[in-house]
RNA sequence: GCCGCGGUAGCUCAGUGGUAGAGCGCGUCAUUGGUAAUGACGAGGCCGAGAGUUCAAUUCUCUCUCGUGGCACCA
């Protein structure tokens, strides 16, 4: 007389099934075909083991590899599980940690025998194979629920100290689940999983690389082995995610920026750019461009000391959270040794000493402070193209992205409460017009109070709720902006609005951001005078829209794959006459163009045209104007435009008009005003 | 800062216990050629820095440094 479990589908239909019965189950019942595709089942939304039985009636979506989404976090956590199986099997005496999947694949960290060096690359073609081998043997993937005890004794009898360690955290009454691979391997996990290794492609894989990882995060940790492998459903989805992957590699701004003659890096000033004329001439326009679009915005823009005393950074709080992270300098005569080359002074043990701005906040709240404020000047926006110095850990250097020498888009706007909201709404639009003038979609999120901070926990309620109130004035505070709340990764005095953008190959880039800060203007004693009479304290809020210029030419570099939009390009234009009879034509279309202020070079080499053609489209010149005795005799130039097939063919005067308006950056193009 | 890998010509890289090689680039000459590499010749290197082993080190060992892939960090 047991009662039957009634099991809805997703065409409507309800199925009665036996208590006991599972997913697996359902789909066999339905068919054969069906019983085969079958991964793993979603049951009351919840994904779930396809042979993991009902606990009642139940709402059932059977998983297949068309639910890729689904299917591909299944495949690759599974992939994690036969990695570490795989690593076990060959290297007896390795403890295994944890093996999650990820956005392209899976990891897992471990821990190599103390017989042994930690893994290296050099091992992985071994256990890719040892991998294949487990997946051949399409070993059953079996859940079995354990007392926790039963798994602390069971890691300690296998010396497995990581997993005793985190079983030992793990709530007493609950119960937990083991999986099962086959009958010999067995790791702790949530699952779910599919039904057995066989289930994945052993042709759809592929180990990528070791890295060092800390035990849970923590650099006090013992370091583990990570191994890094991308996971996809099938071969063809490998074959395209490697194929991706060159092509990102294609776009590396390091790459393109030796290739372009934009910048370079050397060790006497790591971490700082060397701009060259061409890298430089981006710098400029952005620059121009955003002056122009926060001179039009209500920001004046001052310019603040490099060089402050460490005491006003102690006043700021920055010394007592980031010294380390700051160059600190001697305000001294530095002795000069009588020995040559001996270039390391002496200090004196008195010295002052002064600090590099590894930020510009402390020293608007300065400018903001001299004189006597009134709440009739605010709100008051103060713009900086601030150069910032930090001492960066030295593994976190990277290209233009990380450096220790970098200039902000910097404002500090310092409003009324009252004001707040209305402020921070109208960066939202600024900073929208700014990211689509470089065709950057973006994400809104934001970035609550961190564990350890500065401030009322009552400023802190209300610093975060102006915020959501302003992008939701904004109209952003949805699923179109990718609007999301991060607790805890917040600044230690403000909560932050952050722009991640997304690029041309998905990638996203943290760059914008807006911060509502009244820990500042506090610790520094900044006040203005209100209606009443009485000295208030303003909020201050911190904002920048590209971030850095380096970060952003860097990003910029990579969403373009170098080849910049006209406005932008260092070079706009090359004339390539193809004979020599023709350079004095050549000259005069270059004067022509510049004096239409077109960035222009003429090309009179003794090489072919097609040489040139080659060299100046890698060098990634948006315009190639060619001409030869007919251009000559006509007036005209052919113009062949990068990414383009075909020429064109247009007389001088309409070659100016074309290229002078491709060049006009985005804001002050006609239809932007 | 931690783990792994690397540093040889301007760039990309090969190579060796007896102080070095290619391609591209650069220079010179010839060539004046209509849309992605014309040819010949030539000049370039303290083989990242320091120490050690050795008759001898670019090569082996150690330290440092910078880069690189991750981790940790990112006001």
């Amino acid at each position: 007389m047991t009662e039957l479990l009634k099991i809805s589908l997703p065409d409507g239909s309800v199925r009665e099934m036996e208590r006991g019965s599972s997913p697996a189950d359902v789909a066999a019942a339905i068919g054969p075909g069906l019983a085969k595709a079958a991964l793993a089942a979603r049951v009351d939304g919840e994904v779930r083991d396809l042979g993991r039985p009902f606990d009642g009636d139940a709402q059932l979506e059977l998983i297949t590899a068309r639910d890729e989404a689904d299917a591909l976090e299944l495949a690759r956590h599974d992939f994690a599980h036969v990695l570490a199986e795989a690593v076990q099997a060959l290297y007896p005496g390795t403890q295994i940690t944890f093996g999650p999947a990820t956005d392209d694949g899976f990891y897992y960290d471990v821990m190599a025998p103390a017989s042994r060096e930690p893994f290296s690359s050099e091992d992985l073609p071994a256990i890719e194979e040892q991998m294949r081998a487990i997946i051949k043997a399409d070993k059953p993937l079996r859940r079995e629920a354990w007392s926790r005890q039963k798994l602390i004794d069971k890691w300690e009898a296998d010396g497995e100290a990581f997993k005793a360690e985190w079983a030992k955290e793990l709530p007493e009454n609950e119960e937990l689940t083991v999986y099962w691979s086959g009958d010999d391997w067995l790791d702790m996990c949530r699952g779910p999983h599919l039904p057995s290794t066989g289930k994945l492609d052993p042709q759809a894989f592929k180990l990528m690389r070791v890295a060092g990882a800390y035990w849970r995060g923590d650099q006090n940790n013992a370091q583990l082995t990570r191994i890094y492998g991308t996971g996809w459903l099938n071969k063809k989805q490998l074959n395209l995610h490697l194929h991706n992957l060159e092509e990102a590699a294609k776009r590396d701004h390091r790459k393109l920026g030796r290739e372009m003659d934009l910048f370079h890096l050397q060790e006497e000033a790591h971490g700082s750019v060397f701009w060259h004329p061409k890298g430089y001439r981006i710098w400029r326009e952005l620059e121009a461009y955003m002056r122009r679009k926060m001179d039009s915005t209500g920001y004046r823009e001052i310019k603040t000391p490099q060089l402050m005393d460490v005491r006003q950074w102690e006043q700021s709080g920055h010394w007592g959270k980031y010294a380390e992270n700051m160059f600190a300098v001697p305000d001294m005569v530095p002795e000069v040794s009588e020995d040559e080359g001996n270039a390391a002074p002496t200090v004196a043990a008195d010295a002052d000493w002064l600090a590099i701005k590894p930020m510009n906040c402390p020293a608007h709240v300065i400018v903001f402070k001299q004189g006597i404020t009134s709440y009739r000047d605010l709100p008051i926006r103060l713009g900086e193209m601030g150069c910032c110095h930090r001492n960066e850990p030295h593994g976190a250097l990277h290209g233009l992205m990380r450096v220790r020498q970098f200039t902000q888009d910097d404002a500090h706007i310092f409003c009324t409460e009252a004001q707040v909201v209305e402020e921070v709404r109208a960066f939202c639009e600024l900073a929208n017009s700014v990211y689509q003038d470089f065709g950057f979609t973006y994400h809104v999120k934001l970035a609550l109070r961190p564990e350890k901070r500065f401030g009322s926990e009552a400023d802190w309620d209300k610093a975060e709720q102006e915020l959501r109130d302003a992008v939701a004035e904004a109209g952003m505070a949805n699923e179109e902006y990718g609007w999301e709340e991060l607790p805890g990764e917040g600044a230690f005095y403000a909560p932050k609005l952050e722009w991640h953008l997304t690029d041309a190959i998905g990638r996203t880039w943290q760059v914008g951001t807006i911060q509502g800060d009244r820990v500042l203007p506090d610790r520094l004693d900044a006040t203005y005078v209100g209606e009443d009479g009485g000295r208030h304290r303003p909020v201050m809020l911190h904002r920048a829209i590209f971030g850095s210029y380096e970060r952003f030419i860097g990003i910029l570099i990579e969403h373009y794959a170098g080849r910049l939009p006209v406005w932008l390009a260092p070079v706009q234009a090359v004339v390539a006459p193809i004979v020599s009879d023709i350079d004095g034509y050549a000259q005069e279309v270059e004067a022509k163009l510049k004096a239409a202020g077109i960035r222009v070079e003429a090309d009179l080499r003794n090489e072919k045209i097609n040489y040139k053609v080659r060299e100046h489209s890698l060098a990634k010149v948006p315009h190639l104007l060619v001409v030869g005795k007919r251009e000559a005799e006509e007036g005209s130039v052919a113009i062949r435009t990068l990414g383009e097939k075909d020429q064109r063919v247009m007389s001088l005067d309409d070659a100016v008009a074309m290229l002078t308006a491709a060049a006009t950056p985005p804001d002050l193009r006609p239809e932007a005003v």
